[in-house]
RNA sequence: CGGGGCGUAGCUCAGCCUGGUAGAGUGCCUGCUUUGGGAGCAGGAUGUCGGAGGUUCGAAUCCUCUCGCCCCGACCA
C-alpha cells in the first residue's frame, strides 16, 4: 500500500454511484465490499483466530486446511507479505519465484523424495511422469544456482521467494495456522565457506527480528532442532501469544528491546554479529527444552517470563547438504571446486494472519496492529437515512481517501449496534463515528481500537489531521 | 495413522431413542416504525435432511457401506 503518489480512479461506467469518487487503493464503501461477516461462529473454528477470521468474513475453508482469501483477508495478507519483502531487501536479497508444482527428479537426487513420505503430494501429469506440489524449495533452488554461479566471484548470493506450498499434513487444524496449503517466504543464502555462511545466517536473524517487529508482535529467536531439512544453525523465532501451542520461558528484556530503534547497517558485519549476540545471549526455550534450574541461574527472578507462543519463522544453515548431492559447486580463487555454503530461512506468512489475530484480539473482535490492518480507519455513519450526517460522512471520507489515509466508510443502512460490531470485529485501529447527536455541537468521535480504549469528541477537521497525521 | 464426535435452511441448532412425509432462532427479501452498542411489528422466500444401497405400505429417523468435516494423540512453518 503506498503512501504517496496514489492512483485516483474516477468512476463513470455504470455501477458506481454517479460522481462518486472510488479510491480503490485507499478506500472503500462498507455497502459495495464483499466481507461477508457471520454473527455465529460455524461450529468447525476451534480457536479464535480461525472463528474470528471466519466472522470477520477473511476466509472461507475450501477444504481440509485450504483456503480461499476473501478481499479484507487478502488485503492483511498482502500487507503482511510487503513487509516481509522490504525486510529481505533491506538484506540485500533478491526475489525471484519459483514454481509451485516441481520435477520428482531433483528430490529424488537430494534423497527427499523418500524422506518426505506422505506429506508430500506427488501428482503425475498426462504423460505419468512423477511431479509434487512443493513443500519447500532448497532443490530447486540449488539448482537454478548451480545453472547461474559458477564462481567464488558470483558470490555471495541471497534470493527468496514469496509462494504456496503445500504440505499434506495428517491432521490440518487452527485454520489457517496449520493449513496444508500455506503461503510461505523462502529465502536462501549462498556462500564460499563457512564463515560467510554464518554471516549470512546472522544477517537473516536480524531480518527476522526486525520484520516482526515492524508487524506488531514480539518474536523471540530460540534454539531449535533442524527437522527433517538438517543442518546445526537453527532458530525458531516464536511470537508471543496466550493461545500459543507451546510454553514459552524467557529473559524480560527480549520483550523490552527495541530491534527498531537500532539502526542496523548489514554490510556491517560486527554490528550484525552484536545484535545476534545479544538475543542468544538471553535465555529462551520452548518447555520441550525448558531446564527450570538453568532458567532460574540465568536470569534473575523479576526478569523471568513465562508465556505462550507459536512459532512464524525458522531459519537454517545447513552448509552442502543440497550442494553436495546436486553438484551445486563453485570455483575458489585456487581453482578448486567446492560445494556453495547454504542455508535457508522461512517465514510463514498466512500463518503469521492467524498468529497475529491470535496475539492481537479482544472479546469483541481483532484488533489489529497499525502495520498490518486492512484499513486504518473505520469511518461509521451513525444515521445513513440523515441527509446531514451522510454528507458529513462523505466528505470525511473523500477527504481522508484523498489525503493517503486507508478509510472504510460504513455507509450502509443498518442499526447503529451493528455497525459497531462489525467495526470492532474487524479490528480496525481507529474508528470515526459520526452520528446526528455530535454533529449538532459540530463533532465528531474518533476512537482507538483495543486496550488503551483512548477516545475523544473533536470537530472533523481535526480528528482528519489526527488521522493523516 | 490410532481414539472420539458431527453432517437437517447462508449460520447456530431442535427433530432421530419410540418410522407417518421437516422446524426454531438468526441471517435474507418486502413494507412500516425505529436508530449512539448486532432494533420492533407485519408479511415472504429458502432444504437432493452429506451420498448410495437395504428393511418397510411409508425412512431425516432403523440397518449396511461410503464421502466430508471437527476434536484429542503422534507429527509439523
Amino acid at each position: 500500500m503506498r503512501k504517496a503518489g496514489f492512483p485516483v480512479i474516477f468512476a463513470t461506467g455504470a455501477g458506481w454511484p454517479a460522481g462518486d469518487v472510488q479510491l480503490h487503493e485507499f478506500s472503500m464503501r462498507l455497502s459495495q465490499y464483499f466481507m461477508p461477516t457471520l454473527k455465529e461462529t460455524p461450529k468447525e473454528a476451534e480457536i479464535v483466530s480461525h472463528r474470528l477470521m471466519l466472522r470477520a468474513g477473511m476466509v472461507r475453508q475450501a477444504s481440509a486446511g485450504i483456503y480461499s482469501w476473501l478481499p479484507l483477508g487478502y488485503r492483511v495478507l498482502r500487507k503482511i507479505e510487503q513487509i516481509v519483502r522490504e525486510e529481505q531487501d533491506a538484506a540485500g536479497y533478491q526475489e525471484v519465484l519459483m514454481p509451485t508444482i516441481q520435477s520428482a527428479d531433483l528430490w529424488k537426487q537430494s534423497g527427499r523424495y523418500d524422506d518426505y513420505g506422505k506429506e508430500m503430494l506427488r501428482i503425475k501429469d498426462r504423460h505419468e511422469r512423477e511431479m509434487l506440489y512443493g513443500p519447500t524449495n532448497e532443490e530447486l533452488i540449488t539448482e537454478i544456482f548451480r545453472n547461474g554461479a559458477k564462481s567464488y566471484r558470483d558470490l555471495p548470493k541471497g534470493l527468496y521467494h514469496i509462494q504456496w506450498k503445500f504440505r499434506d499434513e495428517v491432521r490440518p487444524r487452527f485454520g489457517v495456522m496449520r493449513g496444508r496449503e500455506f503461503l510461505m517466504k523462502d529465502a536462501y543464502s549462498f556462500d564460499l565457506d563457512f564463515e560467510a555462511g554464518r554471516r549470512a545466517y546472522q544477517k537473516q536473524f536480524v531480518a527476522y527480528l526486525r520484520t516482526f517487529a515492524r508487524l506488531g508482535l514480539k518474536a523471540i529467536p530460540m534454539e531449535a532442532d533442524t527437522g527433517p531439512i538438517g543442518g546445526n544453525l537453527s532458530h525458531e523465532f516464536i511470537v508471543l501469544a496466550e493461545t500459543g501451542e507451546s510454553e514459552v520461558f524467557c529473559d524480560r528484556n527480549f520483550l523490552e528491546h527495541d530491534v527498531l530503534g537500532t539502526a542496523i547497517d548489514y554490510g556491517d558485519s560486527a554490528s550484525v554479529e552484536n545484535v545476534v549476540n545479544y538475543f542468544t545471549s538471553l535465555y529462551a526455550r520452548t518447555d520441550e527444552k525448558h531446564d527450570q534450574a538453568a532458567f532460574e541461574k540465568a536470569v534473575p527472578a523479576q526478569r523471568r517470563y513465562t508465556g505462550r507462543g507459536i512459532e512464524v519463522g525458522h531459519i537454517f544453515f545447513f552448509g552442502t547438504k543440497y550442494s553436495e548431492p546436486l553438484g551445486a559447486l563453485v570455483t575458489t580463487p585456487d581453482d578448486d571446486a567446492v560445494p556453495v555454503q547454504m542455508g535457508s530461512y522461512g517465514i510463514g506468512v498466512s500463518r503469521l494472519v492467524g498468529g497475529i489475530i491470535e496475539a492481537c484480539h479482544d472479546d469483541h473482535g481483532i484488533v489489529w496492529p497499525e502495520a498490518v490492518a486492512p484499513y486504518k480507519v473505520g469511518l461509521v455513519n451513525l444515521r445513513a437515512a440523515d441527509a446531514d450526517c451522510t454528507a458529513a460522512c462523505d466528505k470525511l471520507y473523500g477527504q481522508l481517501a484523498q489525503a493517503g489515509v486507508e478509510v472504510l466508510y460504513d455507509d450502509r443502512d443498518e442499526s447503529a449496534g451493528a455497525k459497531f460490531a462489525a467495526m470492532d470485529l474487524i479490528g480496525l485501529p481507529w474508528q470515526l463515528v459520526v452520528g446526528p447527536r455530535g454533529l449538532e455541537n459540530g463533532v465528531v468521535e474518533l476512537k482507538r481500537r483495543g486496550g488503551d480504549t483512548e477516545r475523544a469528541e473533536l470537530s472533523p477537521e481535526a480528528a482528519l489531521a489526527r488521522l493523516a497525521g
